[in-house]
DNA sequence: ATATATCCCTGCGCGC
DNA sequence: TGCGCGCAGGGATATA
């Protein structure tokens, strides 16, 4: 699932094949996904050039030349396709395609359809509804355990909620948020005002080493994605709590097990033993 | 105001 | 072998 170190993937692997291109063909094979499709996408973005891609949480920003930002979320299963040269068949699930002058052709497949494109501008992007309200950057130096606690310790709420919270720190899912408790041997279910400067610490350090190992590897996701038969990535190996349910638990041994419980409708791994 | 539930949607793995 | 079911979880929206 496409959480911040695949979407930087994702992004990193869109730059190299558009920044300076010009695109020559932009089509919608249906009129909506999570949302409606921007009507007027074709109208912007051809005859357009690329200037930059870049990184917001989990949203990926096309920026144009005439400042006309494409802001594209993956959602749950949403993936971006380069093909060099003459690409496959489409797929059924092949939703939007794009297509640059010098003969990249770029698809956009989401076989859920949890994606969504937004078209904005520049001068925009601050105050558009996706954006405007996300929390920091977990990656950079404004997402500090200061920050961190100034925005829980109100909180009536379990750490793992918070660091799904994408107002709390923006980018963290369901993986990472667990991998990133066990890392910092919190308990999900610990409530967030009982979280001071030490354990805070200790998170927002987690937070950080987790992605961007994950981001060091090319993620986890994006790796499946390419194994066309279904087998499972690089980063399922680096896991420690993820997916691991009645597991040894990686640093108490034998005799400790990964438990799974649900927190808010989404499952939580972690190890009772040493997360408290 | 914040916390929780519901919804969207398809593919996959499981049990019978 | 196949069918139905539950689960996967991003984020908006509705409800408590």
């Amino acid at each position: 699932m496409p959480e911040l170190p695949e979407v930087e993937t994702v992004c990193r692997g869109l730059a190299e094949a558009l920044i300076g291109r010009k695109l020559v063909r932009v089509i919608a094979n249906r009129p909506n996904l999570r949302f409606p499709l921007p009507n007027d996408l074709g109208q912007r973005l051809i005859g357009n050039s690329i200037s930059a891609v870049k990184r917001r949480a989990k949203f990926i920003l096309i920026e144009m030349r005439t400042s006309d930002v494409l802001i594209a979320h993956l959602g749950m299963s949403g993936r971006f396709r380069i093909y060099q040269n003459t690409p496959p068949p489409e797929n059924t699930h092949d939703h939007v395609i794009f297509e640059t002058e010098s003969g990249s052709v770029i698809r956009y497949n989401d076989p859920r359809r949890f994606g969504f494109f937004d078209l904005t501008s520049r001068d925009d992007l601050a105050e558009n509804r996706f954006l405007s309200d996300l929390g920091p950057e977990p990656l950079e130096n404004t997402f500090t355990p200061d920050v961190f606690i100034k925005h829980i310790k109100s909180r009536k709420t379990s750490l793992k909620a918070a660091l799904l919270d994408q107002h709390i720190v923006a980018g963290l899912g369901n993986i990472y948020a667990c991998e990133a408790l066990f890392m910092a041997r919190l308990s999900p279910r610990r409530k967030t005002h009982t979280v001071g400067p030490k354990r805070a610490t200790a998170l927002v350090d987690a937070i950080k080493t987790v992605l961007a190992n994950a981001i060091a590897q090319g993620g986890s996701s994006l790796r499946d994605h390419r194994k066309t038969n279904g087998e499972l990535g690089y980063f399922q190996h680096t896991l420690q709590v993820y997916g691991q349910e009645n597991k040894a638990c990686p640093r108490c041994g034998i005799g400790y097990q990964i438990t799974r419980i649900n927190q808010s409708g989404r499952s939580t791994f972690f190890c009772p033993h040493c997360q408290r």
